[in-house]
DNA sequence: GACTTCTGACACGGTGTCGTGTCAGAAGGA
DNA sequence: TCCTTCTGACACGACACCGTGTCAGAAGTC
């Protein structure tokens, strides 16, 4: 363990591993999970596959990765969001989809590789699991439906997804609506739904 | 163009064409769409290559087929389920998701195709495209919401893609409710969201 | 300066898929 | 019977990706 350029063993190591993220998520922009391989990834990282195979398994590792920390960013961007926000059903509705929209807008590139997980088994699993995550955090904080039961995990489910698709959407311009529009929108459908 | 086993060429072909069909979706249903290979497809339809090829040019031909065949099923299901029902919102709802989840119950290989379409670039394109359809569907023939504008198409394609993922886990048992419970939880989503 | 560690490039064998080609034999027609 | 068409199996060359291995030289240490 020796120090190179000033830095450790182990920080340059872990340099290297987040320049394989960041050149992960660019290649997914550019050509799709599809065809987002280990040596594509190294080329764009500008590391060989030496030091990919140094820090991952495999690809499906570095794609979990990469969407677990999607998730992890959004649910704190959600979660701060809702700290300070108004009780009001409807505000909390707001500010959380804001949140939500804000994130995916911020970096295209977790946007398509989240689109298209469904079509890769580790990113699915990943994907479903989130969702869970968010319709409970949807039905229990943001519209406080109680008591939390079979019915209404489904409706935030349905939510969720749907938002989710959505978003996608309106991402590649696929909806003519201004950002406040598209939340104010997606919102009060939430908290319609949150009535039931 | 000669007779063989009393069958002309033609319909030779085309019985051929079928079987390898029948044979994508069986595969897809066990492997994926990313492992469904053209040579996993024609070692279960029990046909060579030279068939497949006869048929169709690659692999995201027979695929395209398949899905907008499904396609086309549910819509018809649903069209078909509309005629006669009673002209209450809330009853055409009920038909409506009835049809569609009765539809994808019914052949559950074409459910894990759409399932896994966004991530495969020509299938997520008949995917959108067919949501957009059930959207408009939705909004105009069933929720009788008006104007259809821009608004209105969003809430739609919120409704549809959340109905598909909520239907997807019920069809893998993430979801324990009755079918009848599902179909009218769903139409009730729909129903307060098309009072917007 | 001698020695060790790290770095980046390249090569390799293995595997899986694609799309085409070939060919012998079966099925049918004249 | 002779001839044509259809059939199914197999071979193949090409290509892409994987995961590992090798190696010379640069960077740092003593």
């Amino acid at each position: 363990m020796r120090s190179y350029r000033g830095v450790s063993a182990d920080d340059r190591r872990l340099e290297r591993r987040a320049r394989l993220v960041e050149a992960l998520l660019d290649t997914v922009l550019d050509v799709g999970v599809l065809d987002t391989t280990v040596e594509a990834v190294c080329a764009r990282a500008g590391l060989t596959k030496r030091y990919f195979y140094e820090s991952f398994g495999d690809r499906d590792e570095i794609l979990a990765v990469a969407i677990d920390a999607m998730f992890v960013d959004v649910l704190e961007a959600i979660r701060a969001a809702l700290t300070g926000a108004s009780p009001t059903v409807a505000d909390r509705a707001t500010v959380t989809v804001g949140a939500l929209v804000d994130e995916l807008d911020r970096d295209r590139r977790r946007a398509r590789m989240y689109v298209e997980a469904p079509g890769h088994p580790v990113l699915r699993a990943r994907r479903d699991a989130a969702i869970d995550t968010f319709a409970d955090l949807l039905m229990s904080d943001v519209l406080q439906a109680s008591p939390p039961d079979d019915r209404h995990r489904m409706v935030g489910l349905l939510v969720v997804a749907g938002t989710t698709e959505v978003v996608s959407r309106w991402l590649a311009d696929g909806l003519p609506l201004g950002r406040d529009d598209l939340v104010e929108e997606i919102a009060r459908i939430g908290v319609a739904v949150g009535g039931l």
